[in-house]
DNA sequence: TTCATTATTGCAACTTTTCGCAATAGCAAA
DNA sequence: TTTGCTATTGCGAAAAGTTGCAATAATGAA
């Protein structure tokens, strides 16, 4: 496990909401996979280690951590995959050929974000987006 | 209705697909909002028009008309949204809080696909983003 | 520690979306 | 026009995700 269960009680409190057993489990869950990884894997792999967490729960679970952004989300083929939040925004290059995925920093989104914060007074919440296209080897 | 049937005929032939009465009614439907609609808006709207239509052909239809960009689609509030795609792309700043949806044009990311194509060799397909943040009333 | 409040869960039913497969129909070629 | 190929559809069933509500348990206050 990569992350460190204090902080993320303290992250639920402060949100004004309470720690559960079934959302460390989540969180555990989401993490073991160190990559995106679908409602439907992080659903077994919850049941996996504790078999009474309702489906419904994982479902609700996964929603309310990518609202208080602990997860990131993000669709990807047409899936939905989550992943543990990055201390840093992160984005992606997806290939829809050949399927390989880059990283994209968020560093490239500094010019745009400040544009529409100054143009239209807007303030953006970028922190996980993917990018759809050809790479090079499919252009 | 605000398209020509023709172009679509000839769009989708283009692709190497056929064009059937399901997917000009489909169309047709998407067409009639002149807004962004939700997969249950249309099928609705589908059945209004030809009961008979299943609902899997109108799923497949509004993924399939995605895919050869007859459409765009999008997430907004968690809801997967579709309409005609308009000749050049268009993107959305949305607020989470009041829900308010403003336009973005695409000329504001024109520096970031240029940037795209040449630091990272990727070809970028970006025709209808929707980017969540705080509008001006509710930051 | 105990209590009271109420956010969260489990449950079961429900809605939404997908799937495999046989029947149908678009369309290119004869 | 007719024919043949096969992409597309309808169907029924399954999978995926959501919902309302009563029971449970996390939290702050006593
Ligand atoms: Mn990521
Ligand atoms: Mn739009
Ligand atoms: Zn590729
Ligand atoms: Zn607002």
């Amino acid at each position: 496990m990569s992350h460190h269960t204090i902080d993320y009680i303290q992250r639920i409190r402060d949100s004004g909401h309470r720690m559960t057993h079934q959302r460390q489990i989540v969180l555990d869950a989401v993490c073991s996979f160190n990559r995106h990884a679908t409602a439907a894997e992080i659903l077994k792999r919850v049941h996996e280690i504790a078999p009474a967490i309702n489906q419904a729960t994982v479902y609700r679970t996964l929603n309310f951590l990518t609202e208080i952004h602990l997860l990131f989300s993000g669709t990807i083929d047409g899936q939905t995959i989550y992943e543990i939040a990055t201390p840093t925004p992160h984005h992606h290059l997806i290939c829809r050929k050949c399927g390989h995925i880059a990283a994209l920093p968020d560093q490239c989104f500094a010019d745009l974000i400040q544009q529409i914060k100054t143009e239209y007074q807007f303030l953006p919440e970028i922190d996980h987006w993917a990018i759809t296209g050809l790479c090079a080897d499919c252009q």
